[in-house]
DNA sequence: AACAAAAGTGTTAATTTTACGATTAATTCA
DNA sequence: TGAATTAATCGTAAAATTAACACTTTTGTT
């Protein structure tokens, strides 16, 4: 078998949505080194021995946003031979549902350097990272069919109305109300609290929570 | 946890499925070899630094089975720090479909060691190698219910009732051949040809070849 | 008290999915 | 050669799901 394996890394890079300003955004940091210096990649880092992936995702999402309690999902691996200049560097990618609100504090005064950008109007990325966020977005969207995990970029208890415009950001088209509030309180994925939203809105919302046995259940 | 290790390695490993005496199999190869000596497990290999994973996965592949003309997709990337005794392997597993008749004769006089195995009645496998299997086969049931990809299990022309068959063996449960027919007719997934089958049923089939623009389309 | 703003709520039509059995074309065998 | 056998082919009705659509309620503001 070849010694050639010695030569190839291995990395993980996270692909992190919010909801942040009414826009789906992702959470990008600027390269101040070749390749690709200036433009904007994806948080990443290494695997250590004692990680699963899963693991090694959450500790270098949390290294790089202080978060813990998200939605976390391994993507796909990319390991093209040219993906990374002059060197043979495959990633295993994750995605990430987080509140953006849990994170900012975390980069508030070098958002040159790390900060959030709108999904569906993206700067310049190094590497494959367009595409790694473009296949994050669609296999979310594809997530979203089953189960409500967006319920992550929400607070503990939040409205349906602010549940279906996760919605709405994510596919990036408007819902019908009345049917988006059927099925989910159909399928039974959340539970109602009997507490209101307070003066934020006219009339008070009620809250709900997700159910957590539902989720145990969508669990693979 | 062994420290001795400074790396961790990265394989490709494949769930090769066909289907042989009516039944839904995997390749499997017993491993002559600590760890794992005598169990059976999923061929694999490493990653030239020339190739993508895709390409290396078609290689390993060729390699073990001389097939090439085969339906393959990226499962997901396993890497338990203790899936793998006293070294640190990562492994981003494939899966495939292929015709049983176009691998056989390779091993035909090594079935000792290289061999189809019943998916539903496996022999005790190596490593993580059955949880891999039957990720594989939850993929592969997802993937059936938006496009007949099992047609790579049978001959360029096929029935439909041998496509069916395909189906049964792989959701393991029986279909409505009705109700079969008119899914995969109004999809527009299947050329008809006007070529029949002979003498081997009683009535003749039509025959069918899929479509191949639509399976340009399913590509993502 | 009138108005503005978002929350909440049902029904109908259209589409999709499921269930189900009779007829046809060829082969085999008497 | 015709009777029996085997698999292929075909359509409809009921059920379930999805899609379209507008008014009333509750609260806060002026």
């Amino acid at each position: 078998m070849p010694n050639e394996i010695k030569t190839h890394e291995l990395t993980i890079d996270i692909v992190v949505f919010t909801i942040k300003d009414n826009k789906l955004q992702v959470l990008l940091i600027k390269r101040n080194k070749e390749p690709f210096k200036g433009k904007w990649a994806i948080p990443g880092g290494f695997i250590r021995l004692s990680e699963n992936l899963d693991e090694a995702a959450l500790r270098i999402l949390k290294e790089k946003t202080d978060v813990e309690d998200i939605y976390l999902e391994q993507l796909y691996t990319f390991g093209d031979p040219l993906r990374y200049p002059n060197a043979r560097v495959i990633t295993c990618a994750y995605f990430a549902l987080v509140r953006a609100e849990d994170v900012e504090h975390v980069f508030a005064e070098e958002t040159e350097t790390i900060n959030w950008h709108d999904v569906y109007n993206l700067p310049e990325t190094a590497f494959d990272h367009k595409k790694i966020i473009e296949y994050s977005l669609k296999r979310t969207r594809d997530r979203l069919e089953y189960f409500p995990i967006s319920y992550r970029l929400l607070g503990e208890k939040f409205t349906l109305t602010e549940l279906q415009k996760t919605y709405e950001l994510i596919f990036d088209k408007p819902l019908d109300k009345r049917n988006f509030r059927k099925k989910l309180l159909a399928g039974d994925f959340l539970n109602e609290t009997n507490e209101y939203t307070k003066s934020c809105s006219k009339r008070p919302a009620k809250l709900y929570k997700i159910n957590s046995e539902s989720m145990a259940n969508q669990l693979t």
